[in-house]
DNA sequence: TTAATTCTTGACGGTTCTTGTCAGGAATTA
DNA sequence: TAATTCCTGACAAGAACCGTCAAGAATTAA
């Protein structure tokens, strides 16, 4: 179970944006070199994902000196899912064909079929929640669902790591 | 974000001995031949994977004729996540040095720390409350948190895919 | 004892995916 | 005209994953 870097660098990026206040219609441009540097990632690697997430109607562009990208929308308004999907990073817990619903492949294989499912909205019920102006509050940890060592992993309490407090809780 | 077939086929095959009621010590062993074909799986492959989920304590094994495979605790004593990280599929949201909780890498990079962290717990909230029986039993979809259209896409109403209607729900 | 069955273990190769680079072009501003 | 910034597609290095292969050890049954 793995995020890849692209999901977490959209993301890391569209926070950055609104962190810099680059929202909605008043909102001012920012480059992607500034956006690169602040966080340490490739400008050249970045305009990929920005593409992406300006096809998506994320963000908007203007190009020219002063130019760079702002938010499409309210920062209240863009949910992490919204950016995960942006950029081509679905949420993957089977290995059915698309829209199959059971039977998939005709073997006994998806007996797991709904706990697959099960995972992936579960996952998506976090990611569709959290928008980034949660993310820039950091308010992000009161959408984690209860139960386990919720309270202890999202305080931040050290011995840290959450799958390893989690694993063995 | 993508759930690896290893985690999966894990997975799959233990359900499956729940199913055979190869759980506990009354249980009888299944072979992994049979595992394997039930299943649609690589028989060499499932080997590596029982491996390591008899070195994690998950399992027991007999050899010889009649020998295989048998759940070392009841089926409702088995969660998902003790599966997953059996065969050594952590749930990675972010590229953190293990340990970290802030300022990995003295840059700006992780100003979305808090959030990685949190979806890994609410992941980890889902995949360590559902045990191999709850799956058996047909009620995974119970641990789903609420909001989006969890209850349409849970009760595998046609139309699918949960991934597509939470993007666009 | 012999043979059959089944788990045990380590090494290895092919394929796919991810990550990121490069080069060049288009639009805008000064 | 020049500088800046976005826009686009092609491509390569590397890693991770997936699965196979081969040989061995333990147990049971004939």
């Amino acid at each position: 179970m793995k995020l890849s870097s692209k999901g977490r660098y959209a993301a890391m990026a569209m926070v950055d944006l609104a962190r810099q206040r680059a929202g909605g219609l008043a909102g001012r441009s920012v480059s992607l070199a500034q956006i690169a540097e602040r966080q340490g990632l490739s400008l050249a690697y970045l305009e990929q994902l920005f593409n992406k997430l300006r096809r998506a109607g994320l963000v908007e562009a203007t190009r020219g000196p002063g130019g760079g990208y702002r938010l499409a929308a309210p920062a209240d308004g863009i949910r992490l899912s919204d950016v995960m999907f942006a950029v081509d990073e679905p949420v993957r817990t089977n290995a059915c064909p698309d829209g199959a619903d059971e039977g998939c492949r005709g073997l006994g294989q998806c007996d797991c079929h709904e706990v697959w499912n099960a995972l992936g909205a579960h996952i998506l019920s976090f990611l569709g929640a959290v928008t980034l102006a949660d993310v820039v509050a950091g308010r992000s940890h009161e959408f984690v669902a209860p139960g386990l060592g919720c309270k202890t992993i999202c305080a931040g309490e050290p011995g840290g790591d959450a799958a390893r407090i989690a694993a063995r809780g």
